[in-house]
DNA sequence: GAAATAAATGGAATTATTCTAATCTACTCC
DNA sequence: GGAGTAGATTAGAATAATTCCATTTATTTC
C-alpha cells in the first residue's frame, strides 16, 4: 500500500499547494488522503488518529498545519458546531451541515446557487462575505425504530 | 449600585429560570446583567473580566455554569466563529453573525420569518432543526479611511 | 426548625489549539 | 554538481478553552 490518494485527487493536491509555493509533503498528502478516504466529519484528533497508521511518528500539531494549509488551499472546509472540536470536511461544493443530536451524526446539505444567493442577500449594504457557515441542530430521520 | 438589571428582564430572568425549577442567584443575575449591559459578543473569558468587578470572587467555572443555564433557558445564543473561544449574545430574535476580518467585531444580521422559513426548506425531508446557526467571515463597511 | 434533597460553586483536571526553536528541503550561485 | 542560504516543515512544549466533581449552600418537607 503506497501513500494511497488516487491520481485526481494527488494533482488537484499538487496544484493547490504549487500556486500557493507550497510542497506536497508526504504528510500533508496522508491528512488530505485520509479525510478524502471517510468523509465524517472527523477531528483534528480523529485525522490524526487515522493517519498514524501510516506515519506512526506524526504529530497532532502536524495534523492541525496540514490542515490549516489544506483550508487555505480551499481543498478542506471547517466545521464549527457548539462548543466542540473542529471538524474538516472535503465536500467543495456549497453545503450546510446538519448535526444529529441523537446519534452526533453530521450530514452535509447542499446549497445551488439559488440558494446561495438567497442567503448573500441578508446582508446589509457594505458588507461582503467570502465565507459562509450555516448549520442546523436538530434530529435526523428516524433509524431503525425497535418494535 | 445594587445588582443592576432593569426590572423587565430582572422578570424575564426570575420567570424563565422559574418554569425550569432553577433559582435566580446572585451569579446568574450578574452575568446576565453584563451580557445584556454591552452587546459586543463577549466570550466567557470577557464575561468573567465584567463580572468579576462585581462579585470578585466567582470563577470562569461558573460563569460557564451561569451562561450554559442561560442558554437553556433561551435567554442566551451561542455563536461559533472559526476556532475561537465560544461567545455569547443576548439577542433572542433570530438572527445571523457578521464576523469582520479587518476589525474582529460581530454584528447581528436579523433575519425575518420569510428568511428564517427560506432557511429551513434547505432541509430534506425526515430533518427538523431546533437550532440554526448562521454566519459570514468577511469584510464591513469601511471605517474611517486617513487621506 | 431540623433533616432530606436538590442546586450551585470553584479548584483541579482535561482537552483543544498554538508557539517556537530545531530540522529539513530545494533552489541559487559559484 | 556542491555548499550556502532562505524559506518551509516539523513536533515538543506551552497556552488557552472548557468540563468535572467534591464541597458548600439553598430550598422544601415534615
Amino acid at each position: 500500500m503506497k501513500t494511497s490518494l488516487p491520481e485526481p485527487e494527488r494533482n488537484r493536491l499538487k496544484h493547490a499547494l504549487k500556486s500557493r509555493n507550497l510542497r506536497p509533503t508526504r504528510q500533508r498528502t496522508c491528512v488530505y488522503g485520509v479525510i478524502l478516504e471517510k468523509r465524517d466529519h472527523p477531528t483534528a484528533d480523529d485525522i490524526h488518529l487515522r493517519v498514524r497508521e501510516k506515519l506512526p511518528s506524526i504529530s497532532l500539531a502536524t495534523i492541525y498545519n496540514c490542515l490549516d494549509t489544506l483550508v487555505e488551499c480551499e481543498l478542506v472546509k471547517q466545521v464549527h458546531l457548539d462548543r466542540a472540536p473542529t471538524r474538516f470536511c472535503p465536500n467543495r461544493t456549497p453545503h450546510a451541515h446538519f448535526h444529529c443530536r441523537d446519534t452526533g451524526q453530521v450530514y452535509d446539505v447542499s446549497l445551488d446557487d439559488k440558494r446561495l444567493s438567497a442567503i448573500e442577500q441578508f446582508l446589509p449594504d457594505g458588507f461582503t462575505a467570502d465565507t459562509i457557515e450555516l448549520s442546523f441542530l436538530g434530529r435526523g430521520p428516524e433509524t431503525i425504530t425497535v418494535s
